[in-house]
DNA sequence: TAATATTACTTGCTCTCGCAATCGTTTCGC
DNA sequence: GCGAAACGATTGCGAGAGCAAGTAATATTA
């Protein structure tokens, strides 16, 4: 239960000091999604089960970062449907950026009180209680 | 950052199954936080500090309980400003519904794979990552 | 005591998101 | 091949939540 809690804590310090980049959380973790991929590239409703968002919501998530030209949209050329989110490069350096930032908090979050050992035992636990689902980024 | 993850695929099972109660997620936290004050009262801005969430957000989620009978307002004598949020009866025995169904729910979650040692650290690990801020709750 | 500042709460506006309906496209069954 | 079912994406609508402005009451300061 103290996850919630946890949640709502953290969410508030993270997207505030991401407030820098002009990025909400929820898109860095969208772009984050797209760089893991190898080919850099998904269509909406994949994107939207690993962000365990509706489709709907990829769909307005991607307006404004293709405007900021951190993503483009490719259509696949077997399958009309699809519309893949495409990483672009300045999407990729923006995700390096935001990365580090979001290293440097988490150090401070976790300065003094946290050992090693804490961190990975807790990443561990949390990685298992999310063990069967689609979404893990690292 | 798996917190995010482990959080959203949570939030995703328990919600679906509070439906029952007629109660949101968030409502029950209200009223938890309510049962676990002495008075079994708060004010609206305390409540808000406590499920971090703005006072107007508050105001509007009160209302509806207020209308199911589970929480009364209560003025103070001293103080017109104060406008508490008073857990009822019937709102007590909700809780108590509720935080049976939650508990059924976690041993669906941690059945299995789960050790009393696991999730007793995972409680230890998390209390500790939001030390210092004010709304714990058990 | 009187004027100002602060506090608690409410309300209007706006934004975000999920659901359901829709459209275009592909695939399956015959 | 052809109609029907399924799929991906988009759009309209409603619910939920924060911000800012407004109101009423209390605290503070001159």
């Amino acid at each position: 239960m103290h996850l919630l809690r946890a949640y709502s804590a953290l969410e508030e310090r993270f997207s505030g000091a991401l407030s820098v980049h002009g990025l909400s959380l929820k898109e860095v973790l969208l772009l984050m999604h797209l760089e893991r991929e190898p080919s850099g590239r998904l269509t909406r409703v994949a994107l939207a089960k690993r962000l365990n968002v509706s489709a709907s919501t990829v769909t307005r998530m991607a307006q404004p970062l293709e405007k900021c030209c951190f993503v483009s949209r490719e259509t696949d050329a077997r399958d009309a449907r699809l519309a893949f989110v495409v990483l672009t490069d300045a999407g990729k350096e923006a995700v390096t950026n935001t990365r580090a930032t979001l290293q440097r908090l988490s150090s401070e979050v976790f300065r003094d009180r946290w050992t090693k050992e804490d961190i990975s035992q807790l990443a561990e636990l949390l990685g298992r209680l999310t063990a069967g689902h689609p979404g893990d980024i690292s």
